[in-house]
DNA sequence: TACATTTGACCGAC
DNA sequence: GTCGGTCAAATGTA
């Protein structure tokens, strides 16, 4: 009994820690706000560093988190302690908690697989994980925002899934043909909320275009919002999306917040303990830090509309949502956070639910299904066509019966 | 012309 | 047998 008292003492203090630093960086990211929207002028060394400290204390939680749940021995997502592939740049990048991102790469029985799939064109079914991703846009707004996750992606098929409203949309790298790269994905409308897609993500982009935009071999690939924030961080890569788009970076800084289930979870956790006292987490927390830097648009323009190449009509963020949200879900760990999104006061308009595939619980091969790499973020740069199409859903709805 | 999307059919997993 | 994933021909678009 006492030893009980004293392991849950301890997971208090870590509970707490976490907490201060999830804080810490809410007010770091407030500050970056208010750098981003009210003082234009800052220098964007002082931006830099405050990018800086909030991923250090985003990955001080994520890793207290990663700690505390290897220690209880249960992770919350499949393959959490699967993290093999930690990278040198891993202060400026978010681990985004267990099983997500910097995953093992695949293994090579599993290449060979794909391999001998490619040569005699098998349609088996693949047994790999995947990572799923829901993306929320609002109609009044939102919707004209593109939704894209940097790489291109080429519809392929579409399916009606028994039981779903909507049918499946499948995509797969532009580039497979030309180079091989097996990294596929689906989309499908929600049920519930039509507002609602659901992305799956399989495989892992070894084309040059996630190669090429940096130097991160494929087993590096993250969330774009991970690269953006890379390449925020660190000075780095400043090929630099704001460069090239400045106007529409600010745009989304003041219009994106981001927040992890694991924090939300914390945040409702410590809400729940203080009677949600005023301190209790706000979205707009992460304001700045997260706008620009994890603005991912996960969904393809492919899904929606027909461009993944010169279809662009540049206005990355031009028509974006003022208030967009991303919202980034640890599944495994408690579901549907966003809804506390949008039950608050900050209406989300554009929310990116993240969570890590089932079907990776079970799997012993740790398919690397986290199809963003930090190419993303270059891809994001280059890429003219990442918020084309914006008003997609005015344009067509394939995925409307 | 080149590339993307659509859609019915095929195939393997379950 | 059903369902999901993929193929590939037809079609569309710039």
């Amino acid at each position: 009994m006492e030893n009980y008292n004293m392991v849950g003492d301890l997971e208090q203090n870590n509970n707490n820690l976490i907490i201060g630093e999830l804080r810490q960086g809410r007010e770091l990211a407030r500050q970056l706000q208010l750098h981003l929207v009210n003082l234009p002028c800052s220098t964007q060394e002082t931006r830099e560093l405050l990018v800086q400290k909030i991923v250090s204390s985003y990955e001080k939680a994520l890793s207290m988190l990663m700690n505390s749940n290897s220690s209880t021995s249960t992770s919350m997502v499949p393959g959490g302690a699967d993290h093999q592939h930690q990278q040198p740049a891993a202060a400026a990048q978010p681990t985004y908690g267990a099983g997500l991102g910097n995953e093992s790469p695949p293994l090579s029985g599993e290449d060979s697989d794909r391999d001998q799939e490619l040569k005699d064109g098998s349609k088996k079914r693949k047994a790999t994980t995947r990572s799923t991703h829901q993306v929320r846009v609002n109609p009044a707004t939102g919707l004209e925002g593109t939704l894209d996750d940097g790489f291109s992606w080429r519809k392929y098929g579409q399916k009606d899934i028994l039981g779903a409203k909507h049918p499946r949309g499948y995509y797969r790298c532009t580039h497979r043909l030309v180079q091989g790269c097996l990294a596929t994905k689906q989309v499908q409308r929600s049920d519930e909320d039509p507002m609602i897609f659901e992305i799956t993500y399989r495989g892992r982009h070894t084309c040059t275009q996630a190669s090429k935009t940096t130097n991160n071999p494929p087993e590096n690939q993250e969330y774009p919002q991970q690269a953006l924030l890379l390449q925020q961080g660190s000075g780095s890569g400043s090929g630099s999306y704001q460069q090239h788009h400045p106007e529409a970076l600010l745009n989304l800084k003041r219009s994106l917040q981001v927040v992890t289930d694991q924090e939300l979870d914390m945040i409702h956790h410590q809400e729940s303990v203080h009677h949600h006292q005023n301190q209790g987490f706000s979205p707009a927390a992460f304001t700045g830090s997260s706008s620009g830097n994890y603005f991912s648009p996960v969904a393809n323009n492919n899904f929606m509309s027909p461009a993944t190449s010169g279809t662009a009509n540049n206005s990355y963020f031009s028509n974006a949502s003022p208030s967009g949200t991303i919202t980034t879900t640890f599944q495994g760990g408690s579901s549907s956070s966003h809804q506390n999104f949008q039950s608050s006061d900050h209406q989300s308009e554009l929310m990116i639910n993240v969570s890590a595939g089932a079907s990776a619980a079970n799997s012993p091969t740790v398919d690397v299904d986290f199809p963003f790499g930090n190419n993303a973020a270059h891809e994001f740069v280059q890429h003219d066509s990442i918020f084309d199409n914006l008003g997609f859903f005015s344009q067509f709805h394939p995925f409307e019966k």
